[in-house]
Formats: structure tokens, sequence, C-alpha cells
RNA sequence: CGCGGGGUGGAGCAGUCAGGUAGCUCGCGAGGCUCAUAACCUCGAGGUCGGUGGUUCAAAUCCACCCCCCGCAA
């Protein structure tokens, strides 16, 4: 059970495996993006390339498919960023329960959003867990972990490409350790425990009375999407790619100090940002000096006003 | 039929409303200045203005249809 991108490795790994995989459960596809097309999860797109039987419940207690789910009989039941909370009747159901691909290292950052949370958080790594699932959200049993250090350049894309890879290298191992009878479930401790729910699009608007460093944060964590952003006479401005540096002292927060082809330096409250990539709304994403030859920005200029 | 912005020399933009010589900031090439330079000055190359059709003496500009890119909302 499985939707977005992150479920995809794991997926595959599954496939490669000794054990059959009888079915896919993902969420419905759904009318998104410009103009409300309907479009598959990429985790259907994944099981239908490869002939997979796939269940797409609207709600898990829809009449049609407890029934549907006991059909396909699976002995275990592998969930990896599904996006519904599961009924006992489902953690009850396989002989083995099911397990979990949580992109943390658990307890810490319990939830939908793992990833970026690691990155605000300004954690020095991250990694993923594989855990027997219990009712409670995210508080399974650990089986095994695997740990990776968050890269000063890594963003919520790059973090995510590596531990959905990472995940299901994990997963497998997990498999074998449990065929093998060698892994034995471990609680987790109490102390730790950190949630991580979903990001709001306005956690992505920069506020520039914060710390630069905090701010290089948000723009690594909400890339590359839905991305960080801030405004421009007005207009949505979205901060693709920043670092964080020391700022040139008297410059309000939000203040552009510099602008050339190295980079659009704003002033923030505690050091500046320097503005590698950028994109106006309604526009390409640009490096700082495509960007600045059609958008003169003289120093002085304020960003971020409301 | 969700709302909206856009496709103009290699890059990014203006010009479109009020049709009539293709503009700006860069990049590129040549020359100059300089101890020197990514700096500065001069000159230059490079565009069937996304596509098709229509209106017109004349279309980047007006009309119709199509293709592609992007922001918002879900």
């Amino acid at each position: 059970m499985g939707t977005p991108a992150f479920a995809c490795p794991s997926l595959e790994a599954l496939l490669a495996g000794p054990d059959p995989v009888v079915g896919v459960v993902c969420q419905p596809d759904r009318a998104r993006g410009r103009g409300l097309a309907v479009a598959a999860p990429e985790v259907k797109r994944l099981a239908v390339a490869r002939g997979l039987p796939v269940l797409q419940p609207e709600r898990l207690r829809d009449p049609g498919f407890a029934p549907a789910l006991r059909a396909l009989a699976p002995d275990l039941v592998v969930v990896a960023a599904y996006g519904k909370i599961l009924p006992r009747w489902i953690l009850d159901l396989p002989r083995h329960g099911c397990i979990n691909v949580h992109a943390s290292l658990l307890p810490r950052h319990r939830g939908a959003a793992p990833i970026p949370w690691a990155i605000l958080a300004g954690d020095a790594a991250t990694g993923v867990t594989i855990m027997a699932m219990a009712e409670e959200m995210d508080a399974g049993d650990v089986l095994l972990a695997r740990a990776t250090p968050i890269d000063a350049e890594d963003t919520a894309g790059t973090l995510g490409a590596r531990l959905a890879t990472l995940g299901a290298a994990a997963l497998v191992e997990a498999i074998d350790g449990l065929k093998a009878g060698r892994l034995r479930p471990v609680p987790q401790p109490a102390e730790g425990v950190t949630f991580a729910p979903r990001l709001t699009h306005e956690q992505g608007r920069l506020d520039w009375s914060r710390p630069a460093d905090e701010l290089c944060r948000v723009v690594r964590a909400f890339a590359p999407t839905p991305g960080a952003f801030t405004t421009l006479a007005g207009r949505i401005l979205k901060i693709h790619r920043a670092r964080p540096e020391a700022a040139p002292p008297g410059a309000p927060p939000g203040t552009v100090v510099h602008a050339g082809a190295d980079g659009i330096v704003v002033a923030a409250g505690g050091g500046a940002l320097r503005l590698l990539d950028v994109q106006l709304e309604g526009r390409r994403r640009l490096a700082a000096g495509a960007f600045l030859a059609g958008h003169p920005l003289p120093a002085g200029t304020c960003l971020g006003a409301r």
C-alpha cells in the first residue's frame, strides 16, 4: 500500500524479490494540476505497468474494499506513504501483520512529512525506519533503521529520492530478516518523539526577520515543490535555491543588498540569504543572472512586503 | 468547462490595448583603452516575433483554431 513516488522504489524492490506481490492499494485517481485533469498516483502507474491488480478505495471502509483485500489474501502488507490511517481490521488481516517504510529515524518525525521536517529542524542526519505497524500513528515497534547524513545542499527532493532508495533496501533486508527469524521488534523509545505534520503552503513564505540559516532550511525543505516564496512588487517570487551568508550591517530585513550573476543577496534577521535560483509567478525557474537580465533589482528593493 | 500569466536574435525581458523601420539588459565576435581584467568605450553578427488560417494596402500587434511553458486553487 503506497501512493506517491516515494513508495515506488519499495514496490520495485518487492517485485524484484522472491515473494509474489498479490496486489497494490493506493489513493484514488484525483483531479489535480492545471485544468483539473484526473491523474493516477505514481504507484498506480507503476503497478499498472507491471500488470498488478490495483485497489483504490475512496475510504477504507467502503463496502467493496474489505472483501477485495481479503480476496488477495496477503501474508504481509507493506505500507509506504499510503496516505490513510489503517484501521484495526487491516492491521490484523495479514498473517505476518503490516510493516511500514517511514522516512525518518523514529521516534523522531512521526507523521506525514518527515523529510522536510528533518531539513527544517536542521538535523545532521535522518534515515528510514521499517516498523511493525500499530494503531497509533508511526508508533509501531522498530524492526530496522538505516541512517543517511543530510547534506548542506540537500532539498526535500534530493533527500526524498535518497530515502526512497534507502527505504526499499531496508524493506528487503527487513523482510529477509523476518523470514529468517533474526529480527526482533524493538519498541520505540519514549524519549525523543517529535511530530512532522503536513506542511502548508503558507509555511513556505519567507519571513525575512528570521535568521538566514533558518530561511535557507525553509528553502531546502520546500524544494522542489511547493517551493519557498516571497513577494516582489506584489507578485509571488519562488526561491528554489539559496545560500546563507554574512550580512553587511545596517540593511533592514528583506532588502536587496546586492544583485548580480553571482546571486541576489537579501538581508535577513541575522545574516543574509543569497538567492541563486528564483521564479516569478507565471514564469520559468531562472538562475539569478538570467532573472536580473529582464527584471532589474536595484539595491534597496524590498522583498516580502505585504 | 476551476482561476490566471506567458511563448519576440544564444539567455532574460519591453513592444501588443490605440496595426506602419525589431527595442532593452546580458551573452557572443572584432577593435580600442589599460600593467591587467569578468571593468570601461566603439563597431558588428544573430530574429520566417510558438504554429496554421483569416481580416487588411500593411499584422509581433486585430480575429479563429491548434501546440508548448508556468503560477494559483484543489
